[in-house]
DNA sequence: ATTATAAGTGAGTAATTGCTTACAAATATA
DNA sequence: TATATTTGTAAGCAATTACTCACTTATAAT
């Protein structure tokens, strides 16, 4: 990876998740980076192509954080890490989910299909603990994470986050 | 109200919902409306107008479901009503909101604006009803009802809502 | 050293953007 | 009925959009 495709890749990151996508122009991303237009479309063939590695590199994060969740053998606490992943995520990330999440709302399915192995992760986990009804109760709690991320990922707020994780340990311990 | 103009509304508040703000022309609105695109900028002066008439008809929904919660008179009623709002929203509403937290992704704050006043109701209940801490408990309870709104809204299916606002209740009677 | 490939630029492109303006039709007011 | 006022249109505006292309410069391979 060159230093100006790097450069395209963390300006466009930045821009991206904090107008949207469509308020971004590809001028506005070169002059941002400082380098010519013409290098993106070079580097990524058009503007989808940019947010598609964008995209992709956002999957591997997050494949990360569910191959370290699956690992987890206790099912309790398996459920527990889900829970407190959006208020554990590296502040650098931020802009990732940010993207991510604001595509969610315009109808972008990429987001919920890797959701979606969350949930699975989360079901299996309610199955062991024989809960009555896994689904629905997984289904809860991918709504709970949700709204996590959203108060993680928007307010910003460190401080927030920890004093939120430690009273919803209180409440699951 | 004359039908054209209502017609741009209804035809932007259905556009902006599903492609996001930015990604819908003007001219796109008045071919979906069926009305010459001159007359969106009659109405409305300028497509900021145009999406500020339709936040300001969001907030006055959004003001009747406040002072129906404000209303009740039991405190843990009152959080429960927060909580369940997500589901019993009216689905012919559900645009209002996509494109309301489509927005508040993108730094538009008008909406954290009026979150804030439902903020304050959850925390004056909590402190009557003697919560050690009612203040971060509130920020909790408004992440999950980002969360019950994330999903209510973009999965748009009255049967898993309703099944959750069940599951949800047993949790918190 | 020569050649092939990759990285990078700047000036262009047609199409679309939000918006204005001059004018016509409809409606309300006198 | 005559006259304001509001509602509506069509054509046009400069600016911007995503993207291409001909070209140069740097790096790698033979």
């Amino acid at each position: 990876m060159t230093n100006k495709k790097q450069s395209i890749l963390e300006s466009a990151l930045l821009l991206f998740s904090e107008k949207g996508y469509d308020a971004v122009s590809t001028s506005a991303i070169s002059r941002h980076a400082e380098v010519s237009e013409g290098l993106i479309f070079r580097h990524f063939k058009d503007k989808k192509g940019l947010l598609s590695k964008l995209l992709e590199m956002w999957i591997e994060k997050f494949e990360d954080h569910l191959s370290t969740i699956d690992s987890i053998e206790k099912a309790d606490q398996r459920i527990q890490a889900v829970m407190e992943l959006p208020f554990r995520l590296d502040e650098a990330d931020y802009p990732y989910w940010k993207l991510v999440y604001s595509l969610k709302w315009q109808n972008n399915t990429v987001i919920d299909e890797y959701i979606l192995t969350l949930k699975e992760v989360l079901e299996k986990s309610l199955m062991d603990l024989k809960y009555p009804d896994p689904l629905i109760e997984a289904e809860l709690i991918i709504s709970y994470f949700n709204g996590f991320i959203t108060t993680a990922v928007l307010k910003n707020d460190n401080n927030l986050s920890s004093r939120l994780l430690e009273t919803l340990q209180k409440k699951y311990i």
